[in-house]
DNA sequence: CGAATTTGACCAGCGC
DNA sequence: GCGCTGGTCAAATTCG
């Protein structure tokens, strides 16, 4: 018989969250001058990244009978919009290859985009440090004495490419419990999603059964409580919350390293919280978003993130990497991203048999 | 009807 | 010791 007991969990008082690239602290409530300072450089640079998103989507609808393609293009207005390129059957080749052309320019110019990027992020990481190192023993220390000690959460950085999703995560020293300092290990995620879709769900390519949720203190929108599937063989936990800052942001968190593969399509997956470890859920392949892929129509997507390795060093994430490599895990991402997709191959399929039809043989 | 999800209750750690 | 809080359990409910 169970006696009627308290229950804490309703609390809507909401501290200071903010997201910190890796190298960087966490401030967990009453921000010091410094990180709001930083906080308004580092959402300038993500500014920055998203106004220069160069959109690469291409809508595989190919339309076998009259030989087009429908390719997405952001207009100078910013706005998307598909358009029909002819494709006459004998400069097939001719326009792949020049299609291919354009796109390795692309390619190098996000390539570019992203060595500019590490470089004002390690300048804005040393300011930050200045101001730290002044700061010191004021502000962050009283922020994070008062916190609750299960609560020490590490830092994660959060690039999202696309606008849409990704993060590659630290593993830090998460002091979550004693016990649980040694055995788990930990990661954390942040996707970008609707903000009208309340579900928390992420689509990690791993298959979880929700058992519990609650609304925390620090954070108004509830925390949902996931194992894997595979549990108990499978020891794996997640937490999926919104972030109080940003709500169209699901913040994940993994405890401990999957002992077996992943059993729902990769394609589906909503990011890689890989962080450099050998945790095998690290398929660079995004969807736009949580809900459920079933309503969303036959277009791929790619989405280019941060390579995972690039930033999987928390203490330096502003390492570089030469050119050569980041095209080659760009283009192995995108391949790999491609062959995954169902709905890919079933456009391929589709546009091979409307060419072989065409050919009448 | 079984599986998955929801939700109130319980438990344990932590700070005062 | 007590209250607050995050995490977990398990009965109830919903869904396919």
């Amino acid at each position: 018989m169970k006696e009627p007991g308290k229950n804490g969990s309703v609390v809507t008082k909401v501290k200071e969250r903010v997201f910190i690239p890796s190298g960087m602290s966490y401030v967990a409530s009453a921000p010091s001058p410094a990180s709001l300072l930083l906080l308004f450089l580092f959402y300038s640079v993500i500014s920055v990244m998203e106004s220069a998103w160069v959109d690469t989507t291409l809508d595989l609808n190919i339309n076998p009978s009259h030989n087009t393609i429908k390719v997405l293009k952001r207009e100078s207005s910013g706005k998307l919009a598909d358009s029909d390129v002819k494709v006459p059957v004998k400069q097939e080749t001719g326009a792949l290859l020049e299609e291919l052309n354009r796109i390795s320019a692309e390619n190098k110019k996000l390539t570019e985009m992203l060595t500019v990027l590490c470089e004002r992020y390690s300048s804005l990481q040393n300011q930050y440090m200045e101001l730290v190192s002044r700061n010191s023993g004021s502000d962050a220390t009283a922020a994070t004495s008062k916190k609750r000690k299960a609560e020490c959460e590490d830092y994660a950085t959060m690039i999202g490419f696309s606008g849409k999703a990704e993060s590659s995560c630290s593993d830090e020293d998460s002091c979550k419990k004693p016990k649980d300092c040694i055995k788990a290990k930990i990661s954390r995620a942040y996707v970008r999603t609707n903000p009208s879709d309340n579900s928390l769900i992420v689509r990690d390519g791993y298959q979880w059964r929700k058992y519990g949720q609650k609304v925390t203190r620090d954070n108004p929108s509830p925390r949902a409580y996931f194992k894997c599937s595979f549990a108990p063989s499978c020891p794996v936990k997640k937490k999926v919350q919104r972030s109080a800052e940003d709500p169209s942001i699901l913040v994940a968190t993994y405890e401990g390293e999957h002992n077996h593969e992943q059993h729902s399509p990769p394609a589906l997956s909503s990011l890689s919280p890989n962080n450099g470890t050998s945790n095998p859920r690290s398929a660079p392949v995004s969807s736009s978003s949580s809900a459920p892929a079933k309503s969303s129509p036959p277009t791929v997507t790619l989405e280019l993130m941060k390579p995972t390795g690039l930033g999987n060093d928390t203490q330096n994430p502003t390492q570089q990497v030469d050119e050569p490599a980041i095209q080659q895990i760009l283009v192995q991402q995108m391949a790999a991203s491609l062959t995954r997709d169902p709905n890919f191959t079933a456009a391929l399929a589709s546009a091979i048999s409307g060419k072989v039809l065409d050919h009448k043989w």
